[in-house]
RNA sequence: CGGGGAGUAGCUCAGAUGGUUAGAGUACUGGUCUGGGGGACCAGGGGUCCGCGGUUCGAGUCCGCGCUCCCCGACCA
């Protein structure tokens, strides 16, 4: 087969089109059946494989890759530093809300495993067992953490003997382990990294309120610093944690129309407390046990944040999160040294009045501009200050915004000192951007045929009246291909209706979607 | 965990019925010309053909077992 000639090739592409998560572009696919390069330059399309697209965008965004292990990845430094930002910024918030880290370790004896039966129930299928020591055979298996309530129960029925020794507000940043039986990079891995935040509390109010607490911080991590709405609720029975009371999310739509359970925080009420014998004096001197909460948020939520936002070209990074928030190309000619020294000069400035923004001047020898465009698109830098002759001719510089490419001059006189207020608008428009999905592909629904009628075409978020009975839940997830009760919205908590399935007196909303 | 597909250079793949020293494009290295959207030319380097075992004079190719990835279903942050 003949290679198509360059020509064809660059006129097949589409240079970042406006609007390119919802921009699908026949041209392209049509070229690449019929005469697909070897190695094609661009990531798989969105529009035409979303799980291809995704898979191709983590791994040539270099933020991680398949280790030899099933379901292990490896997180390289640029999706590390990503994570370091998520963390750094869901830690700040943890510690303003007054919790401490600490650190657990990482085996688990089976006998703590197996005091809370609901809980042993849940995570049996996917714990990984330790079951041998150097040669030597071990008396009880140890099971590799896949959460770490118990082992913290079983140290902290040590520690709380009093009402003043409560509340206990801890956290920690760990690896845990789930044997998953699918695994999708950040998805969905057998190891993850989380924080898992665990409380003790006298009241079972008191564990209420931090259960919210958790799920704001969430909320907040989410919306605030992700761009991503999110959706709180509660968890029916049957998608609850193993153990929990309640257990509340925040759900998220990814730019397919499908659901990201993205962070959770259950009540656990005194089941663990109870179970591993944690009790304290309290301010009558009765014996109690405390009411217990704990939640979590994984590296899964960077798949959230790909999924969300990313785009044709590659990743789409909020600013407040990205590793590197503003690249600059410096664009010269050979034959014009006078030139280069100038651009030199002002790529130094820039970077030095740059202050606290992240900021990158890429001066990579024997690149051409074009190839630096696009590997700074594909890793969603979401600013890219062009610095050439052209430009500083009018004593300005070009800037391009990755989220929709958008191009203008900006003098260069204080262009650093704009670049905050340049990234805080960036923030925003990621984020309507992101809104305006939800928006667009939310849906009431009031009975189950409306239910299919609304995912006959694609994707939605259906929200519809629901009497929380197993039965109708069953009716419901079996209504079309694959759905699931994501939440019972928290903002519509109380609405009167009737169950879209039984058509009996309702007071919860629920979110129905396809989820990952 | 069931059904299907795949594993050959960093990547995408070609290697017919077993037969020399395993190829291409791209990426990589050096050089020259270049440089505002993934450049051109020249010269190079790079392979336990997923692993283990077997059949054979001879295995990338055939057989068995295992591992990993992808797709479709049942379970999950």
């Amino acid at each position: 087969m003949q290679l198509p000639p360059a020509q064809s090739l660059r006129s097949a592409r589409t240079p970042a089109p406006p609007d390119p998560a919802f921009a699908p572009s026949p041209v392209h696919s049509a070229a690449m059946a019929d005469e697909r390069p070897a190695m094609p330059k661009a990531i798989t399309r969105k529009s035409e494989d979303f799980d291809r697209w995704y898979t191709d965008t983590v791994r040539r965004a270099e933020l991680a890759d398949y280790a030899p292990v099933r379901g292990c990845m490896v997180i390289r430094p640029y999706g590390y530093a990503l994570w370091e930002r998520i963390q750094r910024a869901l830690d700040d918030m943890l510690k303003r809300t007054g919790h401490e880290n600490m650190y657990f370790p990482l085996l688990i004896p089976e006998s703590y495993l197996l005091k809370e039966a609901e809980h042993v129930k849940g995570f049996a299928p996917e714990v990984a067992w330790v079951t041998q020591g150097g040669q030597k055979e071990l008396e009880e298996r140890l099971a590799i953490r896949p959460t770490s309530e118990t082992i913290i129960c079983s140290m902290f029925a040590d520690w709380i003997h009093s009402y003043r020794d409560l509340p206990v507000l801890i956290n920690q940043w760990a690896n845990v382990m789930r044997w998953e039986k699918r695994t999708r990079l950040f998805l969905r891995t057998s190891e993850f990294l989380w924080q898992e935040a665990h409380t003790f509390h006298e009241t079972h109010a008191q564990a209420a309120a931090e259960v919210d607490t958790g799920l704001e911080c969430y909320r907040e991590l989410a919306e605030e610093w992700l761009a991503i709405p999110v959706i709180p609720g509660r968890k029916t029975e049957s998608e609850k944690f193993a153990g929990a009371e309640y257990t509340l999310s925040i759900e998220a739509m990814m730019s397919d129309g499908w659901a990201l359970q993205s962070g959770t925080s259950h009540h656990l009420g005194q089941n663990f407390t109870r179970a591993y014998g944690i009790s304290f004096s309290d301010r009558e001197n009765v014996l109690q046990h405390p009411f217990q909460t704990s939640w979590g948020l994984s590296t899964r939520i960077i798949g959230g944040l790909i999924m969300a936002h990313g785009d044709d070209a590659g990743l789409v990074m909020p600013p407040r999160v990205a590793p590197i928030q503003v690249v600059v190309v410096p664009v010269t000619r050979s034959n014009d040294p006078e030139g280069a020294a100038a651009v030199d000069e002002a790529c130094r400035r820039i970077a030095a009045e740059a202050g606290d923004v992240r900021l990158r001047v890429d001066r990579r020898e024997g690149i051409r501009p074009g190839e630096k465009y696009a590997h700074w698109e594909l890793r969603g830098v979401p600013l890219r200050l062009t610095v050439g002759a052209r430009d500083l001719a009018t004593g300005q510089v070009t800037v391009t915004r990755r989220v929709d490419g958008e191009s203008w001059a900006e003098p260069l006189d204080g262009v650093a000192a704009r670049l905050p207020a340049l990234l805080d608008e960036v923030q925003a428009r990621i984020r309507s951007r992101a809104e305006g999905l939800l928006r667009d592909r939310s849906v009431e629904v009031r009975s189950l045929d409306e239910l299919r009628e609304a995912f006959a075409e694609r994707p939605v978020f259906a929200n519809a009246p629901f009497c929380e009975r197993p039965a109708c839940e069953e009716a419901v997830t079996s209504a079309a291909h694959a759905l699931t009760i994501r939440v019972l919205r928290r903002d519509r908590s109380g609405e009167v209706g009737r169950c879209l399935a039984c058509g009996e007196a309702s007071s919860e909303v629920a979110l129905i979607a396809r989820a990952y």
